[in-house]
Order: C-alpha cells, then structure tokens, then sequence
DNA sequence: CTTATAGTTAAGCATGGACTTAAGTATTAG
DNA sequence: CTAATACTTAAGTCCATGCTTAACTATAAG
C-alpha cells in the first residue's frame, strides 16, 4: 500500500483511448448517441466485454449514459476528449515553438555573417 | 493466438501517454532535448525503469533518440504527438458540430411556430 | 591503468486489464 | 401471465505492464 499513487483522470482518459475496442465505441458515439447494444454490434465481444468498456469511457468522464425503460442510451462527453486534446497541443506546441526560434536564430547568424564562407 | 490483433500504432501512443512518468518524460521533453539521467533525475524510480519507459515511448514514434559517446540524448517527436491529437479532434468536431446543427434546426422551429404556446 | 559515469540487459515478481461463461433483473410485447 | 429483449452482476482465467535488483558494457577522466 506504501508508494500508492491514485491514477489522475488524465492517465485514465489516456488509458481508455489506448483500447481499439473503445475507441471504436468513441467512434461510433462521435456520429450521434446510441445504445449499448447498438454499441456492441460491430464488436466482436460479449455484451459484458462491452459493458466493462462502457465502464471505463465513463469512469474517465469520456462517455455519460442514462437509462430510459430498458435502453441505456450513451453520449460522448466533448469536454473530456478537450482535456486530452490540449495536454497533448501544450506539449507539441511548445516543442515546435522552440524549433521555430532556434530557426529564426540560425536564419539572423546567417545573416550577421554576410556570406562568409 | 487465433483472433490475436497486432496493436496498431495509435493503440501504442494512447497507452504510452497513459503512464504518468512517461508523461513527465514528455512534458520534459517538450521543454528541449534531454539525456536518459536528465530525464530520469526528477522520477522516483529506477534508471532501468526509466530506459524501459524510453522505450515504449521510442517504439510508437513520440520519441527519439541517439546516443553519442556515452550519453543518449532524447527528443520529442511532434508529428506522433499530432496523430494523438488529430485523432480526438476529428471525434470531438464531429460530435460538436451535429450539436450545431441541432441548435440551428431548434432555433430555425421556434422562429416558425411564431411564438405558439 | 583505474575509477567514475552513463547507460544497458536479464530475470523475476506483483498487479491490473480484457475476456469469457453463467446466471440474474427489469421492461416491454403478445 | 409468458416470453422476449436489453442490460447487469459475478467469478474466474490469462496475459501484459511496471517495477525491482543484480550484473555488465562502453566511454571519459585522473
């Protein structure tokens, strides 16, 4: 128990897309809400499987679902996939950043040195 | 191994970003250029640990790497980095714009009921 | 040559994740 | 009431992942 670190909820959205079977749910919820069933149908695992999954995408905050009757109907949670978009653009951007600097300094001692050979 | 899948490289960086010391690793990285010990210096684990979250990191392209002399000197690779990003996006803009579009539509019914209780 | 530095490889352990089948509950249709 | 539908829970298996320690290699410095 010593040395325990709670996964943040960035590790557990990171977690949730790395699985083909869940994003492939993602997917289909990007084009519009739909059942578990509906979700379940293009996959080639037990309805439970897919209920775990479901689990997962909720747990994280990537997918909320309610249940009217006997359907559970699910949508996808467009702030969560933001989170992870962002933390992912900070980093690229910043990295791309400092290359364009370096470049333009580079491109200014060209210029300091008139063409020396 | 029958209905074995090979895991497909956005499979490998979702789970790569996953793990929250080779997001540390990154964030470093995303900062400038950084030798295996600079990286693993504000870590809390072993340097072989470190090397093998190097690795995951190097196996799905968000990362590379080149050692000279005795130093291995690591980078950040931003067009892996974009792919996760993309990826998300795409889901995100799509799923927002059906929301558009049935903001407009409600709207556009409201205008031609001409205010009916 | 000898020692320190920087990284690497191997082996083994512990945990967590993805599946499965079997059995059960709640709604709706006939 | 009876049966079909749509999901739910429980239990157990199997494999991948993250970590550790121990031992080793290659380079650089004294």
């Amino acid at each position: 128990m010593l040395n325990y670190k709670a996964p943040t909820s960035l590790d557990r959205m990171f977690a949730a897309m790395a699985d083909p079977a869940r994003r492939a749910m993602v997917d289909r919820l990007a084009r519009g809400p739909a059942s578990v069933s509906e979700l379940a149908r293009p996959l080639s695992i037990s309805l439970p499987a897919v209920l775990q999954h479901l689990a997962v995408l909720e747990s994280c905050g990537v997918v909320r679902s309610e249940k009217v009757g006997r359907v559970r109907t699910c949508q996808i949670e467009p702030k969560a996939l933001k989170t992870i978009e962002d933390w992912i653009a900070e980093r690229r951007l910043m990295w791309e950043q400092k290359l364009d600097r370096l470049g333009e300094y580079l491109a200014q001692q060209e210029q300091d040195d008139g063409g020396t050979a």
